[in-house]
DNA sequence: CCTATGATGATCT
DNA sequence: GATCATCATAGGT
């Protein structure tokens, strides 16, 4: 396996190139604890202020505010009163792009992620899903904005900083597979930009948009 | 396997 | 006040 880690000109592509792209690549998460890393299996592209599914729909907040800024540094946004979600943020730079990380394959460090996920009946399901990924990794919003890449003046190095991706074995083009994004509704939903690895058995199951009523 | 629902709080209108 | 790029659990098939 390659354990260079990517550039800055791999992120500062159009997000459609980058999502498939990232496939198969290995993401580290180093923690206060150790290293845990993994296989990455699912993702999703979103294309910030032209996507109606994106966080950057309606233009720049303090919340999406990293995805406006340069490519290569990481989103973690918190929803759902529990839960983070990690993107990637993709280019060109004010564009407001991201990848979010869907599912993985915890490939080291599964002694640490298993007590973060109490509730996984097997190492399959540690990273299932964006919010288990994160919970896995011990992602939360301490971790938005880091350079996932290194090499400028402000980040962190990849070798060292709290996480990376490294160029691990991309998967064959053949084995990716697209559709729709999961949990998204609205005008964005039909929109193919969901991407996994065929047949692998943690990529999380695909979940249709429905909108909760209030309950009386 | 499946569908329904509560948890829980930041964010935005 | 409504929504939310979700998950765990309960209960039915």
């Amino acid at each position: 396996m390659d354990r260079k880690p990517l550039t800055r000109e791999f992120f500062d592509r159009s997000v459609l190139d980058v999502a498939p792209d990232l496939l198969g690549r290995t993401l580290v998460r180093r923690g206060p604890d150790g290293v845990v890393e993994l296989r990455i299996t699912e993702v999703e592209a979103y294309a910030g202020e032209v996507d109606p599914g994106s966080h950057a729909f309606r233009g720049r907040t303090a919340r999406n505010d990293v995805m406006f800024g340069p490519p290569g540094h990481a989103y973690v946004y918190f929803t759902y009163g529990m839960w983070h979600c990690l993107n990637l943020v993709c280019g060109p730079e004010g564009r407001a792009s991201g990848v979010l990380l869907r599912a993985g394959e915890v490939r080291r460090g599964a002694e640490l992620a298993r007590p973060r996920r109490l509730s996984a009946r097997s190492d399959k399901e540690l990273a299932k899903g964006p919010a288990r990924l994160a919970t896995a990794l011990a992602v939360d919003r301490t971790l938005n904005g880091s350079d996932v890449v290194g090499g400028t003046a402000a980040g962190a190095p990849a070798a060292d900083g709290p996480l990376g991706v490294l160029r691990g074995t991309p998967v064959a083009p053949d084995l990716v597979r697209s559709g729709p994004r999961t949990g998204v509704g609205g005008d964005g939903a039909h929109q193919p930009w969901r991407f996994w690895i065929d047949g692998d058995p943690t990529v999380s199951p695909y979940r249709a948009h429905v909108p909760r009523r209030r309950r009386s």
